[in-house]
DNA sequence: CTGAAAGCGCTTACAG
DNA sequence: CTGAAAGCGCTTACAG
């Protein structure tokens, strides 16, 4: 149960009515109390529930913004992202965690982080706040959904290996974040696995971005890799413009493999090979467990995993390349395509 | 001041309690008095108070959603569009506008509406809910924020004019969006002060998207404009694509000038000259503006228009390029550029 | 400078 | 099936 008002005053041995003043900075409070009252609020970090603030004053305030045509436009028409460019300053995102979080305005959330050890998570789970992690967390046992990228980034490297392909470089996420981690774990497994180095000149960190992407196969390219499995596809897609301006064809020169299967995947120059993750479904099933959670404390924890699946397009070759790849008799090709392919336009 | 359970009860003759039961679906109420409580509701429509609501429940049936970097990846990576797809589900979007936009939990709202005469203005505005349009009321005395999309359509125009253009198409929005509309008459003034003809065969509607702006340009080629205003970058940018395909070239063959000043413009091939609107200042006065307004009740209706600006590119050539575009005796290129106008990249 | 008390608009046992 | 009453966690005159 969250603290109010009342209990701070007790703590501090004043009323409720002077702990409202304190919060509200209003000037008619001796210093002395004023100092006391705030120890204590500091030390327990107090959050008024703000639905009773808003109840009590008629203002809540929050503010909100109307779209037209429904959330969608605002990612396919780049004039949203600007109007509300304002939501991105900091004095706004300041008080997201803290004070939205433990306000009593929300009744559970979603995280999104994939940082190896977000405070907010750990915060989270020490406040009892129903919650789930889009993710998944290295050492607490919270709510979570995800897919196994270990699995993923292993199957991503396997498939690039029975192209025969020798030199697998990788564009990873940053490290500090899990799932990218994660990527990465397969991609060294998967080599390991068919006793093939983890070469450190192969390996090149990214920032998710497509520029990132690009400097990081500008660095790569030097060091001649064959094959490329990137931890997103849109640093996959900064990867094919690098290749395309050192003039590499790519499947024939150089495979790709990207992540996630978002829609730009097919739209690339060549068609992107990619490890699909189904985050739509993700996202709705990470709403619906939450809502799940929250009708019911103290249920036992839910981590989900949801499968993800090779799509394979053209940017590393279709199964008649492999003649074409300098097959390894050491390490035959496995021609069956496993069941979970699918081809995809 | 909106309404209470206390006044549906007055006005049903029951108690507050009944009312409470009946909203809930309460089963333990006897048919004949639900309907004519529920009559009551639902002729002044009303909207029970969530934050009243969560304090009394404890549960307030908002979820949040922490994403991690904040506010800005979200727009730069296509995977958190798919994550909250959900929010884009009828189901989902239902609730907006009555139940969020009249509960008592937002003390006012920006509206980005740019219909005609969008009903959610309309009971805004009945509602004396603080709000404010960004885009203009054809009727009503609103708050707003905006350009004057007449005069910037018009200096498009004027601005292919000099450039010595004599087929001068346009790709509009959708004609039932104020701003599109707005624009449009701009163009028509355009040249109706030139003394040019508006051809309809030089007019296509498209829809803001890409897909549109390519397939408006596909309408317009066969009827030989040497030059399109575009009411958007990204439909300027699918214009770009279908001129390309056709082998004219830009800005030689035809001349394209956009709207807004996305980011992209300066990105395409050949870069746009586009008129801007300052969409994030936009944004952010809107913000400011609406506090201040809640904050000061009953005061004056704020009508701000923001200066445009037009952004000059390579897509409708340069100035020494007007010597190539068939100068016209009767109508003399005005040399001299307003020093509003500015060169960018 | 401080506290007791009323009130914001709901929900929900409790009593009938 | 219905109503009176208490309570959710705040704020804010009012009295001292």
């Amino acid at each position: 149960m969250p603290l109010t008002l009342e209990d701070i005053a007790h703590l501090s041995g004043v009323s409720r009515s002077t702990v409202s003043r304190v919060i509200n900075a209003d000037t008619n409070v001796k210093d002395e109390t004023r100092q006391k009252v705030l120890k204590v609020i500091q030390s327990i970090n107090f959050q008024p529930n703000l639905a009773a603030r808003g109840l009590a004053t008629g203002r809540t305030n929050v503010i909100g913004l109307v779209i037209p045509a429904g959330v969608s436009v605002i990612f396919t028409d780049p004039y949203f992202p600007q109007l509300i460019h304002w939501l991105a300053e900091p004095e706004y995102e300041r008080r997201t965690v803290s004070q939205i979080l433990h306000n009593g305005l929300v009744d559970g959330v979603i995280v999104s982080s994939t940082l190896m050890d977000d405070p907010i998570v750990k915060s989270l789970y020490e406040s009892k706040m129903p919650f789930i992690l889009i993710g998944r967390h290295p050492s607490l046992d919270v709510n979570s959904i995800d897919v196994d990228n270990i699995h993923a980034g292993w199957e991503a490297t396997l498939h690039l290996l029975r192209f025969g392909r020798k030199r697998i470089a990788t564009i990873t996420g940053p490290q500090n974040q899990i799932g990218s981690y994660d990527r990465y774990q397969g991609y060294v497994k998967g080599l390991s696995d068919r006793d093939q180095p983890v070469l450190p000149e192969l390996v090149a960190e990214g920032d998710w971005t497509e520029a990132g992407g690009y400097a990081a196969m500008r660095r790569l390219i030097p060091n001649k890799p064959d094959a490329v499995f990137a931890a997103n596809d849109v640093m996959a897609a900064g990867a094919l413009s690098a290749l395309r301006e050192a003039q590499l064809r790519v499947p024939e020169d150089v495979a790709v493999v990207g992540f996630d299967d978002t829609p730009n995947a097919s739209r690339t120059q060549p068609p992107l090979t990619t490890m699909r993750q189904p985050i739509q479904s993700m996202g709705t099933l990470a709403v619906e467990t939450l809502i799940d959670i929250i009708n019911h404390p103290g249920s036992e924890t839910r981590q989900i995993i949801v499968a993800t699946e090779l799509v394979i397009r053209s940017s590393c070759g279709t199964l008649k390349s492999i003649s074409e790849g300098g097959n390894d008799k050491k390490n035959p090709v496995n021609l069956s395509i496993p069941t979970l392919y699918q081809h995809h336009q």
